[in-house]
DNA sequence: CGCTTACTTGAGTCTGGTCAAACGGGGTGG
DNA sequence: CCACCCCGTTTGACCAGACTCAAGTAAGCG
């Protein structure tokens, strides 16, 4: 992992995206002081770890990843995927210990935040405020819809809401490199947010092919219709909106 | 459903218990006159409706309710409880619709608050309004363990693990009423808690019953020993702190 | 070339779902 | 007061979706 500052804030690239706030100079001023750094990881890499006391808030500027919790025994839940413009290590700064790992899909950048400055965050800017309260209610809404899913959707539906899911979001904040719009997980992962083993995800998955709605690819799936996903999921896609993000 | 204000801010009980936080006087000046009114409703009353645009935030003051979503054709799934000192409708607050339903177990009594005075809140009073994202992020962390619980548990450890966690809860915030420990829920909101059918739910009740952890009373559910109830589920209890509330 | 990782597929098993019936308590209308 | 009904719980029989085990293929890499 290495530690450069490179990417300014008064230049960051999600800036542009459409789904993000304007933000005041204010605002950018002082989002560019509160960033200390950059950090870069490869696939594959624990970027945080459950139990960790963490001295640091992190925002995704490239790359995807998950975040993930483990039972004794090694059984894994996928809890949600992070991608670009997302905020990790949020509770890990609130409540000093993370309660889940993060772990990345593929190379990612982050920009690194100092956990001791949230106050003055608190205290001086009640807009980027009401944005980490935004965002902590954005996940929170994230979760309660996949606990819908994991817990009363069957396999096929769970799998074409994951999928819808994952592409829309990809789609809206650019996640896609630009030759090809596949989605950078394996069956595996995919299992393990589902709630289900590799080899029934498998059989799953097969089907959602069979049907033209996806196919796989090498590690990694492409979704070729998504409103065919959301249909067999029974999943209302619902609004865009403008989104804060720091 | 009738709204009559009472209890006042400067004298609420909940304010007394050992896991909130003090709160200055300034700020419990503000509490005061942000809280318009209170809201009470008989068991079995919605008080929030997913889909709607509620212009209002809600702490919970008395009584048992849980938060819920459902399919097209019906299918619920609990999200979670909400128990005294919780915040209900935030999302609603920030986003302007709320994703779940929030319906109640007991009769409950709640403090009201206009939607339109948190901007004020995050001006005003930075210490609440990093309670407020705190809160947010604890739900969060919430709803990691449940999606946890429904994805990799089996039927035994889920349950046992929501009756501990539920248990634990409530004696926190001293959600029981005098006469009894009974946790106020049907078999059938367990079963839509964790992912199950009601038959199966009964049948892995029963277990946990033969096992000398718990009790089935009229409507309600009794534990005799969290411990067992946790080690059952491999859960990992972690510690209290002190926590917030508005 | 051999090793590893990811995907695929089939066979047999088991957890948990569905259907059905019955019980018991509390409330209600006759 | 009693009959009836409804709701929540309980249990049994049977079924199916998902799991485990196992073997095999294909691609990537040292």
């Amino acid at each position: 992992m290495t530690r450069i500052a490179r990417t300014d804030c008064k230049a960051c690239p999600l800036r542009k995206l459409s789904v993000f706030r304007k933000f005041s100079s204010n605002e950018i001023e002082f989002v560019s002081t509160f960033k200390t750094g950059e950090l870069s990881c490869d696939r594959g890499s624990t970027v945080l770890q459950e139990g960790a006391h963490s001295a640091h808030l992190y925002t995704v500027l490239k790359g995807w990843g998950f975040r993930h919790k483990l039972l004794e025994d090694g059984r894994r839940q996928i809890l949600n995927y992070v991608l670009p413009g997302d905020l990790v290590g949020l509770q890990g700064s609130l409540t000093h210990e993370m309660h889940h790992s993060v772990e990345a899909l593929t190379p990612m950048v982050f920009c690194v935040f100092e956990r001791d400055r949230i106050d003055e965050l608190f205290r001086n800017h009640p807009g980027l405020a009401y944005d980490l309260t935004w965002i902590a209610a954005r996940e929170e809404g994230i979760l309660d819809e996949h606990l819908l899913s994991v817990g009363r959707r069957s396999a096929l539906e769970r799998a074409a809401y994951l999928l819808a899911f994952l592409q829309i979001r990809a789609r809206s904040v650019n996640a896609f490199n630009p030759s090809s719009d596949v989605i950078p997980v394996t069956q595996h992962h995919i299992a393990d947010t589902l709630g289900l083993s590799t080899v029934h995800t498998n059989k799953t998955l097969r089907k959602l092919v069979k049907r033209g709605l996806i196919l796989w690819r090498d590690r990694g799936c492409e979704v070729l219709d998504v409103e065919g996903l959301s249909a067999v999921a029974g999943w209302d896609v619902g609004h865009g909106g403008d989104r804060p993000f720091v």
